[in-house]
DNA sequence: GGGGCAAATTATCAATCGATAACTAAACAT
DNA sequence: ATGTTTAGTTATCGATTGATAATTTGCCCC
């Protein structure tokens, strides 16, 4: 009984291409549990083969590593929650409301927060770019949708409000910190979360612009 | 020349005491930087000394670890938080203003902050006490001086009130993180990302409490 | 049914890890 | 000065690491 045969007592061949997606996939669960500092003998012993067959998939572990990446945060990322935002049919709390339950549903899980904490702290540009996104796709559109909604002048977002809208973010981003980073009981639900921190967001905006507004 | 002589070019020998405390300080730096999985070596090199010395102070590395530990999270607590939060004789707003600014000038360090996550990723009981505290010697105690001051009554605090002062502390947390951890340059600085944040906590706390405050 | 290609394994290397034992040398007391 | 103590070093062990080369085994096609 070698180790190879401790997953799958009988050794499949897999196509290439499918083979080396499981191979991903299962990195991610790994890593996000182990840290990137994990062997790569214990990643291939989970995955029920041995551990130079990884390297006919991967340059190296760093190229191995970047595929992790690619996979969480490029894959995962959901081109229709830039529609929802936009989607003046529907009013604009309930939308941020709802917007921020479908990004909850990809982010607020272990495996994709757990890898997001490794890679900051391994001090990449991932993390950065992925900053950046977060700012120009949903934050800025947000407070854009929020001058609209208000009839309010739509020239450049400013400095105070992109803060705001930051430090919001931060606090229900902080919530699926504490829950699936710290293993913190939830004391309130996600809901109630989502929708203090909205109400927060917009009476914080509405705040900025007191006297500003048509009547 | 040898490894021990280049950071020291002249062999010291310290009392045990202090060599111990020099060991531990530059163990935060180190660990901070490069991670708990960081070989003991390169933390000897760093030092200016071989690495079997820090088996005479050390039992092991986690136990080195532990002492990290103890120096940053019990060390750097303050004790004089709490007699700020609790001092009637300032006005509320302007006490938690005060004691955030204090608050951040410890934690929103990198080495603070890049331990903190590490420890939480190794998923030790560490972190969970450390949130555990914040929320008994910081969050509740707000919320009861939020209440003296408006009047209210002094019962247990709500589940309610406990999370949205949660997602404040994230708010502001999160800027500790994007700006020492991502290396994001601030774009607004601390005074105003507290000032907002606390006046949203309690406007907060206010809508939370509509028609059962006093005239 | 056997030839050929690719999937997967066995074997191994050089580097590095945490930790221990044996040795050396500096500080202090007498 | 000399002996005792202990801070500090040298040397080394066994385990583990990422990676490569050589070998075996399963699968498809003619």
């Amino acid at each position: 009984m070698t180790d190879a045969s401790a997953a799958n007592e009988k050794r499949k061949r897999l196509p290439s291409e499918e083979r080396r997606e499981e191979f991903v996939q299962k990195a991610i669960e790994f890593f996000a549990e182990e840290g990137f500092d994990s062997s790569t003998r214990e990643l291939a012993k989970r995955l029920g083969v041995t551990q130079p067959l990884l390297y006919r998939y991967f340059d190296s572990k760093d190229d191995l590593i970047a595929e992790v990446y690619k996979a969480v945060y490029v894959r995962r990322w959901r081109s229709e929650w830039d529609e929802m935002l936009a989607d003046r049919t529907v009013p604009l709390r309930d939308r941020l409301v709802r917007f921020y339950h479908a990004y909850a549903m990809v982010v607020f899980q272990r495996d994709w927060m757990r890898i997001f904490l490794f890679a900051g702290l391994k001090g990449g540009a991932i993390n950065r770019r992925y900053i950046d996104r977060v700012r120009d796709r949903i934050l800025e559109p947000i407070i854009r949708e929020y001058r609209h909604e208000n009839g309010l002048f739509a020239g450049q977002v400013t400095d105070d409000e992109t803060e705001l809208a930051w430090s919001v973010h931060g606090g229900i981003y902080y919530y699926g910190v504490r829950t699936e980073i710290y293993g913190q009981i939830p004391i309130k639900d996600l809901n109630f979360v989502i929708e203090t921190s909205i109400d927060s967001l917009l009476s914080g905006l509405d705040r900025f612009h007191e006297g500003t507004r048509r009547p």
